[in-house]
DNA sequence: CCAACCATGTAAGCTGTTACATGATTGA
DNA sequence: TCAATCATGTAACAGCTTACATGGTTGG
């Protein structure tokens, strides 16, 4: 779904992964104590795919204790982490260029989470005017009042991520400020 | 993921068979140009998906003019739908829950309507508090800036709905009335 | 007659899920 | 010592995507 093969779950480890070295049950735990659930859950999805990175060159396992040890990001996993937090925002998908914001805290680059934002505002207020539009076209004129109903919720959630994303940058520039 | 063996994509096909018999084509053109394209695609998903539905007797093949003709429900089809509308809403997956509103307008059951969006209402405000939650407790306190604001993403929707909820209940009210 | 659209399918491949299975370590 | 937790995996299965393949009908 981008780079060759790499799942958002894939880029989730390595975001997890670069934050700092982690084993894999160390990563389950995230996923399962944290918002971050979204992302899969059970060895039978984690495991695999931290071979698949692990094989790819991405990640390496060191032995400092028991089981296979904690995973680092290699400078290749590195750059492909890189590369894909740096890919335009795009993607209809939230819930995936949700996951790049978060992990570009790792980043310090503020210029970057700037950028992310604006366009993610864009993307969400664009996404909310197309449903506005149809609402207001004859096909969606057209709709029972239910199922203009049920488009509208999709239309506010857009609306609510742009929001959202307005709300971040203001908060984040207010961090930033403080902190010169 | 419920019945047995019957996924978001199989209730789709049967929400849109109830509303007035189609054609597998007809149906992929459904997802192709409205916003219900969410739930799959390409033929690919749909006509296997359709098959099991037929095998499972949920729905039959009539033959009008060419090709396999248009899909209806047969009696355990419907019943089986109905079944599924009449859940309680307990997931906290809302883009499922909305499936089953949207189709609730061929029920006419204006209870069954008011009921959901209440339920829908208080499932998406728990997730909503159980976010803000979150972030007050001392994990919540301890991450970054940068990660409470991306948990604050979640939140803010789970809200969103919430909010979406109680306007759709005074919305058909309205209408309702109107109706009278 | 040809393009566009109606109409239906198959095959390979990838991901993820559930459920099962195993064993080490540590604190009470 | 025994339960909890750390830690890692596998096997069966379901579902979806992409890409390919095919053929009929209709309007210009």
């Amino acid at each position: 779904m981008s780079s060759p093969g790499i799942t958002p779950l894939g880029y989730a480890l390595l975001g997890l992964i670069r934050e700092m070295p982690r084993s894999g049950y160390a990563l389950r735990s995230v996923f399962e104590s944290t918002p971050m659930g979204n992302y899969s859950s059970s060895p039978g999805s984690i495991y695999p795919a931290l071979e698949k990175l692990r094989k790819a060159k991405l990640v390496e396992a060191r032995q400092p204790g028991r089981g296979k040890g904690l995973y680092h990001l290699t400078p290749a996993g590195l750059k492909t982490l890189e590369t894909w937090l740096r890919r335009p925002t795009v993607e209809p998908d939230l819930s995936v260029e949700l996951l790049r914001f978060a992990f570009m805290q790792f980043t310090e680059d503020h210029d970057l989470m700037r950028g992310f934002l604006r366009s993610f505002a864009v993307t969400a207020s664009t996404q909310a005017d197309a449903l506005r539009l149809f609402l207001e076209s004859p096909a969606g004129s057209a709709l029972s009042l239910h199922s203009r109903i049920s488009v509208e919720h999709g239309r506010r959630n857009y609306e609510a991520s742009a929001d959202w994303a307005a709300w971040a940058i203001e908060s984040l520039e207010t961090q930033w400020k403080r902190k010169e």
